[in-house]
RNA sequence: GGGCGAAUAGCUCAGUUGGUUAGAGCACCCGCCUUACACGCGGGAUGUCGGGGGUUCGAGUCCCUCUUCGCCCA
C-alpha cells in the first residue's frame, strides 16, 4: 500500500520533480512534429517576454510567467506541439546604469574606462550575474524549452537587428533627424516618447512681462512653467486670429534678463485660451517651439547642456548671465525668478498642476534637447498592424485595450531608436569623410573597414539602438529569423498568444506586430493577453523603492510554487490587478497553500483506500454496474471538463480568411476564453466540493474489505479515474503536487509524466444510472444537517431519520446507507404517515425528511420555522403569479421562459400545500 | 485638454447575446479535534448592483445624465 506523509512538503518535492521533467525532456518541442513542416501536430507557441538579463524575479514576473505556463501546459496536454521560448533582454539603459554604479564605487566613470573596456566589463558582469531570473523561473515551475533560451545581444539575435535596420533603411523607413527629443540628463541618452513617462506634479505657472522694444511702458505677458528656458527665447507668438494682439505682430519685445530684442510672430500654435494667449518660443528646449521656429526660420540657441546645467552652448553667446552659468536647471529656475522679480518683470505666479516627463529607468525629469537622432517612420508600419486588429486576425484581451491600441496607432509618431549609450547594438551605419552625400553614409549588414565607394577610411556611428529595437523582433528572431529557411521559423511562426502587462502595449506589443508584418508579412500571434499588476493592500504598485514588494522566492520557500501559482491564478480576473499583503504572506497565499494541502489529503485518502490490487480501467467497467453516486460524479466530471474548456477557450482562431493571416477570430469566439480564474474555480469546485465533499464520503462504505467485491471493484475504478482526471485538469495551475500524486497512482508506467498526459474529454456512458438521482440523496443529507444545526443536536449524535416519499422510494432506498453516513443518521424510507413531534423539511418532488426528536422538538419553534418558510414562499408565488397574469409578458417573452416560469410556480404551489398541511397538523392553525 | 474604462457582500472580484430567488474566494458568526484533511468539517448572516432619469412585459446587464475613481494619450 502506498503511504503518503501526513503533510505535503513542497520544498522537498518540487525541485526533484522539476529535475525529472528536465531529465526526460518534458518541455522540449520538436519542430519536426509541427504540421507546418509535415508533422502530425498543430504547433502552439508562446514567446516569453524577456526579462532584463540582470533582473531578479518579482511578483510581476511570477504572474506573467505563471499565466504563460498555465497556457503552455494546457496546450501541451491538448495534444499540440507546444513550445515556450524563454530568454532575456540586454536592457541597454538599465544594465549600463547598474555597471556604471558598480564602477562608480571604485571611484571611476565609464569615460575613465573607455568604451571598449566598459563593454567588456558589462559583458563580464552579465556573464557572472545574468540569467538568475531564468533559474528562478524554474523554481516556480516554468515549463519553457530551455534548449532554445535566447538573448537579445547574442550573435544570432544581433544579426536579426542588423537585418531589420538595414532593410528599413533601404526602404527609406529609417532616417536621421535633427530635432528636439526627450533627453535624460542623468543617463545621458535620448529616450523615445514611450520611455519618457508623464507624472502629474504640482508646479507653478510664471507670468512674465516682455516689454515692447519701442514702448517699454507697454508689454505682453507670457506664461511658462519653465522660466529658465526664457534665456533661449527667440520670439513670442500670438494666434493670427487673436484680435487682442493683431496690431503687435511684426514688432519686437525686449527679453528680460538677456535684454535683447525678439520678434512677435503670428502662429496658430499659440492658443488664445491658454494663459494670456501669448507664448514664448524656445526652439532648442521645446519640441513644439522647435516646429514653430522652423516654420519661421528662427535660430535655436542652446542654454542648457547635456547634464542639465546652464551654459552658453550653440548660438547662445551672451544669453546666460554669469551668475547663472554652471547652475543646475532647477537652481537656475529659482535664480531666474529672482532676477525677474528684481526687474519687476514677474507679473504673478500661480499654482499649476501639470504632467512632467520622467526617465522610465531612473526617474530623472526629462529635458527636451535638440540633437541628431535616428528615427523609424512609423505610419507605413502601423497600417497593417491596425488592419489586423480591425479584421480580427489579432485580438487583445481585455477587449478595452483594443481601443487604446487603435488610438495609439492612428496617431502614431516616429520612433527615436538611437541611444547615446555604450551597451547595446551599435547602429550599423558607417560614415566616410571622403565621399559626398548620400554615399558618405552607409548602412551595412556586415562590419565595414573601408568605404565601398572610395576605399577610404570609415567610422561607425557612435550610438546604439533602443533595446526595444531588438525586442520588437523577438517572436521572429528567437525562431531563427532572418534565416528564412530556419526550421523553427517554419514550424512555429506565427506564434499563438503573447502574455504581458498593458504598460508595454506600445513599447513592445504594437511594435512587434508591426515588425511581424514588415519583415514576414504575418502577425506574430493571434492573441494578446494583458494581465493586471501586483499591488499592495493600498493598491500601490509593488516597487523596490517603496519596499512593498513580495519576493516570489520567499513564497516558494514558505508554501511552495503551487501555492504561489494557485493563489495568483485563482485570484486573477481577466485584466484585473492582484492585491497582496507584503506584510502577511500567510494571509496572502493561504488560498493556494490550503488548496494544495486539501489536494494532498484527498490523495492520501484515495491511496490508502484503493488497496494493493490492480484497478481496472473505467472503460472496462460496464456502465450498468455504476451506482447513482458513480454516475453523478462522472457527470460532474464531464461538467467540470466542459466548464474548464469553456473558460480556457479555443486554442486559436478557426475561421479562414482570404485577406489577413489565413485565419481570423469568429465574432462569438473573439473575446472568449483565457479566463484562468474561472477555469481554476471550476476545477476547484469539482475536486473539493463535489469529489471530496460528496463522492469520497459516499464511497467510503464501498471500499471496506467486507463490501461486496463486485461493487468495490466498480468504486475503485471510478475513484481512480475521477481523481486521475482531476489531477489532469489541475495540472497546468499546480504542476508539482499534481505530478507528485499522479506518479503515486496505481498502474503508473515509469517514465510517463502528467506533463505530457492528455487533457480530459467529456465521455459517453451507455446504460449508466441517472446521476441526477444522487441529487435527491444530497438534498436529503442537507435537510438533515440543517435540522441538526437548527436544533443544536450534537454533531456526534446519530439521528433517526425518516424519508417520506411516494414517487422516489426506490432512489431513497438505494441511497439510504449513503444518506445515513453523510448525515450521521439511521435512515428509513416510508410512505407515511409522519410521526408526531418531529422536525420536517420538504424536499423537491414532494418528498419529506422527517426527524423525530422526542423531547427535543420545540413545537413553537418548529412552527415558527415552517411559517417563516411559508411566508417567503408565498411572496415568491405572488410575484410570479402577477407576472404570469400580465398578458404582455405571456405574449412577448420567449416561450421557454414562460414555460419554465409556470413549472416553477406549479412546484411552489405544491410545496405551499404541503407546508400548509404541515403547519395545520403540527401547530393546529 | 482629448480618449478609454470602472463603480456589485467588510475586502478582492465574477456575472458572456436583457429572462426564475445576483455568485465565488477571503474575512465574519455559531457548532465540531466525525478514524484523508482544524491549512479541516457542518451550519449561518451579509448587497436600495454609485445617484437620478429613460427604453422594455422584464434592467446589475441597453440609452442619457450626474458623482467618484483609475488608465492611456497630448
Amino acid at each position: 500500500m502506498t503511504e503518503l506523509p501526513d503533510r505535503y512538503d513542497p520544498a522537498a518535492t518540487e525541485p526533484a520533480i522539476y529535475e525529472e521533467w528536465l531529465e526526460h525532456n518534458c518541455f522540449a518541442a520538436d519542430a519536426a512534429r509541427s504540421e507546418r513542416v509535415g508533422g502530425d501536430r498543430e504547433p502552439y507557441t508562446i514567446v516569453m517576454p524577456p526579462p532584463n538579463v540582470t533582473g531578479i524575479l518579482h511578483v510581476g514576473h511570477g504572474l506573467n510567467n505563471t499565466v504563460q505556463d498555465v497556457l503552455i501546459r494546457w496546450a501541451r496536454m491538448s495534444g499540440t506541439e507546444a513550445l515556450w521560448v524563454p530568454g532575456t533582454d540586454h536592457a541597454g539603459i538599465a544594465t549600463q546604469n547598474v555597471v556604471e554604479r558598480l564602477i562608480g564605487q571604485e571611484g571611476k566613470t565609464r569615460f575613465d574606462l573607455g568604451r571598449e573596456a566598459f563593454v567588456r566589463r558589462t559583458e563580464a558582469f552579465v556573464e557572472e550575474k545574468g540569467g538568475v531570473i531564468l533559474k528562478q523561473l524554474r523554481a516556480i515551475g516554468a515549463s519553457a524549452d530551455w534548449s532554445r533560451t535566447a538573448y537579445t545581444l547574442s550573435p544570432e539575435l544581433s544579426r536579426a537587428v542588423r537585418e531589420a535596420f538595414v532593410r528599413l533603411y533601404e526602404r527609406g523607413l529609417i532616417y536621421k533627424g535633427h530635432r528636439v527629443i526627450h533627453w535624460c540628463p542623468r543617463c545621458l541618452t535620448s529616450l523615445s516618447d514611450e520611455e519618457a513617462e508623464f507624472q502629474d506634479e504640482p508646479g507653478s505657472l510664471y507670468h512674465i512681462a516682455y516689454p515692447l522694444s519701442d514702448d517699454p511702458s507697454r508689454s505682453v505677458t507670457i506664461a511658462t512653467t519653465r522660466p529658465e528656458t526664457m534665456l533661449a527665447d527667440v520670439a513670442v507668438a500670438v494666434n493670427p486670429d487673436d484680435d487682442r494682439y493683431r496690431a503687435l505682430v511684426g514688432k519686437t519685445v525686449r527679453l528680460p534678463i538677456v535684454h535683447i530684442d525678439i520678434p512677435i510672430i503670428a502662429d496658430a500654435y499659440a492658443d488664445p485660451e491658454f494663459g494670456t494667449g501669448v507664448v514664448k518660443i524656445t526652439p532648442a528646449h521645446d519640441a513644439n517651439d522647435f516646429e514653430v521656429g522652423k516654420r519661421h526660420g528662427l535660430p535655436a540657441p542652446v542654454v542648457i547642456d547635456e547634464t542639465g546645467t546652464m551654459r552658453e552652448e550653440r548660438d547662445a553667446d551672451g544669453r546666460v548671465p554669469s551668475a547663472l552659468q554652471g547652475l543646475d536647471r532647477f537652481a537656475a529656475r529659482e535664480r531666474v525668478v529672482e532676477l525677474l522679480r528684481a526687474e519687476k518683470a514677474l507679473v504673478r505666479v500661480e499654482q499649476h498642476q501639470h504632467a512632467v516627463r520622467h526617465c522610465y529607468r531612473c526617474d530623472t525629469v526629462v529635458e527636451p534637447r535638440l540633437s541628431d537622432q535616428w528615427f523609424v517612420k512609423m505610419a507605413p508600419l502601423a497600417e497593417p498592424a491596425l488592419a489586423a486588429v480591425r479584421a480580427g486576425a489579432i485580438r487583445i484581451l481585455p477587449e478595452r485595450w483594443e481601443a487604446v491600441y487603435v488610438n495609439w496607432l492612428t496617431n502614431i509618431r516616429d520612433w527615436n531608436i538611437s541611444r547615446q549609450l555604450w551597451w547595446g547594438h551599435r547602429i550599423p551605419v558607417w560614415y566616410c569623410d571622403d565621399c559626398d552625400p548620400p554615399q558618405n553614409m552607409i548602412a551595412s549588414r556586415e562590419d565595414l573597414t573601408k568605404c565601398p565607394y572610395c576605399d577610404g577610411p570609415v567610422r561607425q556611428d557612435e550610438d546604439v539602438l533602443d533595446t526595444w529595437f531588438s525586442s520588437w523582433l523577438w517572436p521572429m528572431s528567437t525562431l531563427g529569423w532572418p534565416n528564412e529557411s530556419a526550421r523553427d521559423l517554419a514550424a512555429f511562426y506565427p506564434t499563438d498568444v503573447l502574455v504581458t502587462a498593458p504598460e508595454i502595449l506600445f513599447f513592445w506589443v504594437a511594435r512587434m506586430i508591426m515588425a511581424g508584418y514588415a519583415f514576414l508579412g504575418r502577425a506574430p500571434y493571434h492573441s494578446v493577453y494583458l494581465h493586471g499588476t501586483a499591488r499592495d493592500t493600498q493598491h500601490r504598485r509593488m516597487s523596490k523603492s517603496l519596499g512593498n514588494g513580495v519576493d516570489p522566492m520567499d513564497v516558494v520557500a514558505l508554501f511552495g510554487a503551487d501555492a504561489f501559482r494557485w493563489t495568483l491564478i485563482a485570484g486573477l480576473g481577466l485584466g484585473a490587478d492582484v492585491i497582496l499583503d507584503p506584510a502577511d504572506l500567510e494571509k496572502s497565499f493561504s488560498t493556494g497553500r490550503n488548496f494544495a494541502t486539501k489536494l494532498w489529503n484527498i490523495g492520501r485518502f484515495l491511496l490508502s483506500n484503493l488497496g494493493e490490487a490492480p484497478v481496472r480501467p473505467l472503460a472496462e467497467i460496464d456502465a450498468r454496474r455504476f451506482d447513482v453516486a458513480d454516475a453523478w460524479i462522472l457527470d460532474r466530471l464531464d461538467a467540470a471538463v466542459a466548464e474548464c474548456d469553456g473558460a480556457l477557450g479555443p486554442l486559436r482562431p478557426t475561421k479562414p480568411s482570404d485577406t489577413v493571416d489565413g485565419r481570423v477570430w469568429r465574432a462569438d469566439e473573439r473575446y472568449a476564453g483565457l479566463r484562468l480564474n474561472e477555469y481554476a474555480e471550476s476545477a476547484r469546485r469539482f475536486v473539493w466540493n463535489e469529489l471530496a465533499d460528496w463522492y469520497l464520503e459516499s464511497v467510503k462504505g464501498r471500499l471496506t474489505v467486507d463490501a461486496a467485491a463486485e461493487d468495490r471493484e466498480v468504486a475503485r475504478s471510478v475513484l481512480l479515474h475521477v481523481f486521475d482526471r482531476a489531477l489532469r485538469l489541475l495540472h497546468p495551475i499546480v504542476p508539482f503536487i499534481t505530478e507528485a500524486l499522479w506518479q503515486k497512482l496505481p498502474g503508473r508506467v515509469a517514465g510517463e509524466f502528467l506533463v505530457r498526459a492528455s487533457w480530459p474529454r467529456v465521455a459517453a456512458r451507455e446504460g449508466a444510472p441517472r446521476g441526477e438521482d444522487f441529487e435527491l440523496a444530497r438534498e436529503a443529507v442537507l435537510a438533515v444537517r440543517q435540522i441538526r444545526s437548527d436544533y443544536n443536536v450534537a454533531p456526534g449524535k446519530t439521528l433517526d431519520v425518516i424519508v417520506l416519499t411516494a414517487r422516489d422510494r426506490n432512489v431513497y432506498e438505494a441511497n439510504a446507507a449513503t444518506i445515513g453516513r453523510l448525515a450521521r443518521a439511521r435512515v428509513t424510507v416510508s410512505a407515511g404517515p409522519a410521526p408526531e413531534g418531529a422536525a420536517h423539511v420538504v424536499l423537491r418532488g414532494g418528498s419529506e425528511v422527517v426527524v423525530p426528536l422526542a423531547g427535543l422538538v420545540d413545537v413553537d419553534k418548529e412552527c415558527q420555522r415552517l411559517r417563516g418558510e411559508l411566508d417567503a414562499l408565498a411572496k415568491q408565488i405572488v410575484s410570479r403569479e402577477q407576472r404570469l397574469a400580465n398578458p404582455k409578458y405571456v405574449e412577448r417573452a420567449p416561450e421557454h421562459v414562460v414555460r419554465s416560469d409556470r413549472a416553477t410556480l406549479d412546484e411552489m404551489i405544491a410545496k405551499r400545500g404541503q407546508l400548509t398541511e404541515k403547519v395545520r397538523t403540527l401547530c393546529g392553525t
